[in-house]
DNA sequence: TTGTAAGCGTTATCAA
DNA sequence: TTGATAACGCTTACAA
């Protein structure tokens, strides 16, 4: 265990060529028949105690585990859910993961991910690698396209996160009452004009947001521009600034926070002074969020709730559970700090 | 598509009763033999070109999918790797997924993913569910015991990262180098101590990181002692401040950025100035840790490599490819920035 | 080159 | 309550 580390590995390891065992080799022991072992695992109370504890006792010693390829085939059913994420890297996602892990593992399901580099490309190889493996697929910001989606839905039980797709099942958060507060708190601070910085054009939920925004400024008279499409790094939000300054903007509302910290990091050294010359919004409410000075005003969705959501609903589309208890969607709501502010002078 | 969103479904989706064609479906269309289209779908060009193309036909026509866990039962083999992370908001973490992702996608496998919200209870169920539906297993920073790591290893191929298990494969990055550098450029500075802020005692990596940081302290004559162990959390950073601050600590390298951050965050508050009161050092340079005022000094590990190089370690022990080709371990090295300096005075 | 048939490890249906 | 036995969808000798 020195500071020198590197790939290690004793060259000893080897697959042992004994196979697992199986109800045949528990049954054996036991001395039933292998039928009984698979019912023994599988209904309990139904088998004389005896033998259940006979069989009990041969799975133990010999480390009987169910081969799950193998239940399948009859069943049917994996007891697997899948979980498409367009970007590991984006910290909003975290939340959803968690909370369609726990809700998954809650119901004796297990919860596999795949993660596709923003690529709608891999995305579908990704869904292809996994549909058939996987009793139920959940698709969070997928960068699919309607016509692939609907395929894939109609191999699988599926449910969309923030993303809609004609007659199939979405968890959408509900974006308008954060963006209300967003478009309302702006306008108090004086400012009749704002620019939606928006996403790429393949996010459903960048697309969303504009229609939302636009709606709410109409509703309160307030003035909405669109700039964009931009690719959703702070490389992008920082490239955005010179244009946004030099059209005279104040406040700019943008598609994610990532974005926005890009946009308001680049405006220091141009001498742009947020939030007194130019106030910045993001979404998401991401890690790091609150780090930049001054911290971010932001759009927070309770992503925990997207996920758990998207499951349940998952779960009683595959007709498992009891299910079908109507839950509030998440709601979103403006989280104030520090780079949203009354114009100077 | 109203800025109202919601829970959405049509009610009419539901499971298509007709179940997925099988290679009898294909067989009976094209006109051969089942074991015919096996054949075609695996074997190509052993195989009649007319028959080919029948086969290939039918299949589009039915849309016919293979059926991974029929084909697994026979060969044993899923074409599938699975992927452990204890924590996926772990923003370190996504590197390493990219790495893994693309070199199992480049060799024809499908990588799965499972988090366990840092929980080694959790990981043990997640690895249990993935354990037979997968061909090997990557461990990244387990936070299981070693006799359960064994346990798993004697099961399927394994690989673990930034963890050491004996017998086992690990790929570990080469952290010397960026301690190395981190203590030098403190001493440097004029820091005659430096506090090691540890991480959970159940992270490897964490009381790795100890005694590498130890060994080159004793190495160059710099005074090192351990504050922990601690929860790798803002709080947890944040929470020891008062405690370096009361012992006359001028220099501290956290476990991880986020206990760095944590603690940086926590300094203004308390009259304590960072850098010219206390010179912060973090570790994996995640997302945000250069948003901080000052940015966060902190010790990057070239993460892409590390998922990849266990994956490719990985497919050779499950001995598909050659393999084998000896790579260089990822190495760390120091990327300074404002939060470490001179003392003031 | 193609067909036949056995087998992979379960579950499920029927009898016993 | 338990034992036979036929699926499940695919691969793979072995024969033809």
């Amino acid at each position: 265990m020195e500071g020198k580390s590197q790939v290690s590995a004793e060259p000893s390891q080897r697959r042992k060529p004994r196979s697992a065992p199986t109800i045949y080799d528990v049954a054996r022991l036991a001395g039933v028949n292998p039928s009984t072992v698979s019912r023994t695992l599988n209904t309990p109370g139904r088998i004389n105690p005896k033998t259940e504890a006979k069989v009990h006792a041969a799975a133990r010693e010999l480390r009987y585990r169910t081969n799950p390829m193998a239940r399948a085939l009859p069943t049917g059913r994996t007891e697997t859910l899948g979980l498409l994420l367009p970007d590991i890297t984006n910290p909003m996602i975290a939340g959803v993961v968690r909370g369609a892990q726990s809700a998954a593992f809650q119901r004796g399901y297990t919860l596999v991910l795949s993660e596709s580099q923003e690529s709608s490309e891999f995305e579908s190889r990704a869904a292809d690698g996994i549909l058939r493996s996987v009793d139920g697929l959940v698709l969070a910001a997928s960068r699919l396209d309607d016509a692939r989606i609907r395929e894939l839905a109609d191999e699988r039980p599926l449910v969309l996160i923030n993303r809609e797709v004609d007659g199939l099942v979405s968890v959408v958060g509900d974006v308008e009452p954060g963006i209300a507060e967003a478009v309302a708190h702006l306008q108090l601070l004086g400012h009749r004009r704002i620019v939606y910085l928006s996403g790429p054009d393949s996010s459903w939920m960048s697309r969303h947001r504009a229609e939302v925004i636009r709606e709410v400024g109409a509703r309160r008279n307030v003035e909405i521009s669109v700039v964009g499409p931009n690719a959703p790094t702070l490389e992008a939000g920082a490239a955005a600034l010179p244009r946004l300054v030099e059209s005279g903007t104040t406040a700019v509302m943008a598609y994610n926070d990532v974005m926005a910290i890009g946009l308001l990091r680049a405006a220091k050294p141009l001498g742009v002074d947020v939030p007194h010359d130019l106030s910045i919004i993001g979404f998401d409410d991401v890690f790091g969020s609150d780090f930049t000075s001054p911290p971010l005003t932001t759009v927070r969705m309770p992503l925990l709730d997207l996920g758990d959501l998207a499951v349940r609903r998952l779960l009683d589309m595959i007709g498992g559970e009891a299910g079908g208890e109507q839950v509030e969607p998440p709601v979103s709501r403006l989280i104030v700090r520090g780079s949203s502010a009354r114009l100077r002078g």
